[in-house]
DNA sequence: GACAATACCAAGCAAGCGCTTGGTTTGTAA
DNA sequence: TTACAAACCAAGCGCTTGCTTGGTATTGTC
């Protein structure tokens, strides 16, 4: 009993060590900002204020006092609003991708890969990045369209990830239903979670959800 | 194979006679606006523009221009902007529950029951109230609390049809993970398919893309 | 310290929004 | 035909929005 839960804390501790790193190099790259910096601590804010009342009605003026600045002040760090709302798009996009491929490296079947995937989505969609999650789902028609061509190509880049696997699955014998169908369904499934997960609910881990879905498609 | 067919035509033109009977008692006891008057010919075109560009983004003049008046006459039918926006959500609800009732006074067993639920919304999410339906999950943050209080007691009803049914699956033992979670799994992997379905790709028809979910489940 | 770059302030602009108001037109019933 | 209710028009109001502009303050570098 001590045994195993001295082995789940050192197995978190490890995944969160690695996913900070992760993070550092994306910011080293300059792919993602800083969230200890301004332009950081700007899109962290801007993705709460859009998941909570939607892009439209989070104004510049509400933007700017989240971070204690006025709102012209917004102008020097992004050309337009729409900006901002692209920019907590890309940059959630590019950590989860990161993160999605890290999962992957750590799993051996294909069936493990698939629940490595699900729950590393499940902690994007409902962890630290969670607003940016539902904000790339909720305010997407609020991007003009060259924005979502761009940010579009990266979504591919994620989705292949996902494919490729359920694909695998498929050939293995271990999933019937058409890979592509699959995906859509758990895109849905997994990002609707934003809205009623909360782990106090009968003591439903993010382990054991995921453990629900894969349950839930017997696998 | 002739007959086959025969029986297929006859089962969709049965189909679409009762859920037309359905459309018209609840039109007659002014729980749904006649698609054909001037409210309900409003409110159809609002789903549609709220779908397409978002409620807030849809001007009164845009809603106006759509039914051919001018924006001010829209306040003779409607309070406020946002009694549109109620509206549209109220009466999908309202006709999507009766739909789904008589859904389930169709099916024997549990599996057909389920089945039966499945079919209904997804038919509700990619047919004539799919833009409503989508309105209802994307458009939620732009209705005041007191609205949305009331859209909830309407829902909870219609959320309980398939409570009753997934934990008959469980207590019968063909459904391994939790009823509630597996409801709202199915909520957003079922209004995901707005983005995505079409019945040209693939020749998937509605009741190929049940059978996909329910194999996804393994039921 | 001097200078440049960066970050921010304060005021206000032009455009557009939901809605009101006074009027006209259309539909319905007697 | 008349009277009334319902539906619509046209003009415009008060307010809000994203953004600009001219300035000040702070930070970074040499």
């Amino acid at each position: 009993m001590f045994q195993v839960e001295l082995k789940a804390s050192y197995a978190n501790r490890v995944a969160v060590v690695s996913q900070n790193q992760i993070l550092q190099s994306l910011i080293a790259e300059n792919l993602v900002s800083d969230p200890k910096g301004a332009r950081g601590r700007l899109l962290t804010e801007a993705a709460r204020l859009f998941r909570e009342k939607g892009y439209e009605r989070t104004t510049v003026r509400d933007l700017a006092a989240a971070v204690g600045i006025q709102s012209g002040s917004l102008f020097h760090h992004f050309r337009t609003k729409e900006e901002i709302l692209k920019a907590v798009m890309v940059e959630t996009i590019r950590l989860n991708t990161a993160l999605m491929q890290a999962a992957l490296e750590a799993a051996d079947t294909s069936r493990q890969k698939l629940r490595g995937l699900i729950r590393a989505e499940l902690e994007s969609i409902n962890g630290q990045t969670g607003e940016a999650m539902a904000v790339l789902v909720f305010e997407w028609r609020s991007l003009s369209a060259p924005s979502q061509g761009e940010v579009l190509e990266l979504r591919d880049i994620y989705e292949k990830l996902w494919l490729d696997v359920l694909e695998s699955l498929k050939r293995e014998g271990a999933l019937e239903a058409d890979p592509f169908v699959v995906r859509r369904m758990l895109t849905g499934a997994l990002s609707w979670t934003v809205t009623w997960y909360k782990p106090e609910r009968g003591g439903l881990t993010l382990d054991g959800l995921t453990d629900q879905v894969m349950a839930m498609m017997a696998l």
